[in-house]
DNA sequence: AATGAATGAGCTTTCATTCAT
DNA sequence: CATGAATGAAAGCTCATTCAT
């Protein structure tokens, strides 16, 4: 019964991320999400208290599974640019492959209502942590200079999700993931890392 | 006449970038543009076309402002060095001074209607292209290595992007220029600029 | 399995009663008098046809034991006099001894629905024969001028109703049953009784 | 201009009192209400602040006059008779001749929501304070011996609203009227009335 | 040009009721 | 009989925009 009521759960997760991708979230209806979940309007309330709970969730769910996969590959890493490069191709990867997961968080999320932004930040804090403890890490080992890990984790997340943008409102068709060897190159150089 | 149109064109321009910092765009009312204006409802409908239409002038007019300040100082600028410094600095000083406009730009105006996103997009285009002329600039004359130009402004734009996102919405105290110094050195490595 | 039956729709009953002298009618959902009878949603359904046929039955269950108790009262009664007695006393002590039977007679079933009010004007009618009959004996004893029977009963009923509105909202906490003498003596006027 | 706004403020008032009395208060959709009064919804929304504050509003403003009026009369009146005559006489001629006034006032007025009552309980209590002055000047005129003028007053407000009730709900042609003179003996003999 | 009263489209959410188990 | 997850109809109110003055 509970397997029931998680496949629900995610059947409505996974509805929402399409609605949301295709017509924005203020555009959408929860009436539309319904319809694509095949469910009726109000079995959405047993699952999700709002219809910006869905949105938050839609993040929670969605970028925690993501974050999870980083971390899980960053401890497999033995050097420092193989973190690096673990970070970039894992985002870059992970956004082509979703593309509506990919629109959701890069414009959809970008939501100013604090309700919204105070439990996604909280989530992504998550990641910026991972990212700011890689780069602790190669200064720990001699790899990286004496740096602000925060200025440099800003660094490399903007660089991420601004690639992430750029490649989501593009109608050029080329792919994000051909940026991950440039993108690396760059990083190592300002973070002046020595193998 | 003229003049008075424009001074009432900047009035309402003014009262609305408090409006959308304060309440943010979706809770914001017109109404409440009107007042801090000091004009009727129907009068902000002689200037702008909808509210939309306010966000976006709000950023075009203000961002071209910043853009075109930072082109004069660019071309002031003797070297690649100088250039990033001008840019990094002039980001990040223009943004402390006006507050609110940073959180207008960093948070209300990440809106994902068509409608609002294509004319900013426009007008960021601008602030793209200066920044990869910088980028083309310092790999004609020598101070950069070939890299791709598109890669290294989504870098150079991200982080100055992510550092003013991470100021508006940290409540810490700390300072968006003391960013400056380290940021940039963060970039010349990436660049690998040579002097 | 008649008394299981019985019990589960008396306890539904008395749910409902706290229920609504609670929350109100509209505000209260079956779902609370669900939980407080400690049965399933469903269940109630069941018993009871809808949450409104509750609302009936209320009154038409605990009115109907009332009415029968001042029927059988007033069969012990020798004179008028007595006969109006019973009634005052009966009336002020049942609603101070179950406020919220009071709560939901004087407010909630106040309902203009006509499904609603049909069905309980019935039942009020047998209250109305009731105290119509004392008049009528009274006038047949002698006891009582020839006066119109209607306006009498609405002049009695009427005052009986509004002390009980007046006390149920009334947050002093004068009783009820203080009024009985003096609620009495001035029927016994208006009626001109001669002993 | 102020009398425009006050007679849009009628208008939707007389629009909301039929809409009630025809369709009951929670069954009547604030649309119609602005049909009748030949508005748009929204405007509704600028002379009253929800559907329940015209509910409240439709009993201030017409009881208001009709306790005015009753008060007017009564200040002209010499004897206790008098007073009581034109009490029960201006109550029953004022619901009869505005029937769906009486509807309201004694069906769909009687809500349960302390939102709603409160209001109209402070606007009954001037009609309370009216009746008891009455009873009051009758004892220090020597007319009426001493009473409990609350209980008295319970007795005369309850028997005329008891009656109007009555003939709100019946479907008999019988008048209000017609009750004038018997209701008035009663009151005579429960306030042994001298003359 | 300026006003601000009037408009009316638009939508989330609740909750009484049902019915498969 | 009992359950409680699922249903889906239903409506008050807001607020961007208009337009008569």
């Amino acid at each position: 019964m509970d397997m029931q009521r998680e496949g629900k759960f995610q059947r409505i997760l996974d509805a929402a991320i399409e609605a949301f991708a295709e017509s924005g979230f203020h555009q959408c209806q929860v009436n539309k999400i319904a319809r694509l979940a095949g469910v009726a309007d109000g079995t959405i309330y047993l699952y999700f208290k709002s219809k910006e709970d869905i949105l938050i969730r839609v993040f929670q769910e969605r970028m925690g599974e993501f974050i999870a996969g980083v971390s899980r590959e960053l401890s497999q890493c033995k050097t420092t640019k193989a973190r690096l490069r673990t970070i970039v191709r894992t985002h870059f990867t992970y956004m082509e492959q979703n593309r509506s997961i990919a629109i959701v968080t890069q414009l959809e999320l970008r939501q100013s209502e604090p309700r919204v932004r105070l439990p996604i930040n909280l989530t992504v804090l998550d990641y910026f942590n991972l990212i700011e403890g890689v780069i602790q890490q190669g200064i720990e080992c001699g790899e990286v200079p004496k740096i602000d890990t925060r200025i440099a984790r800003q660094m490399i997340f903007g660089s991420l999700d601004e690639a992430t943008t750029d490649w989501v409102m593009a109608r050029s068709p080329r792919t994000l993931s051909s940026g991950i060897e440039p993108m690396l190159a760059l990083f190592e150089g300002a973070l002046r890392l020595r193998e």
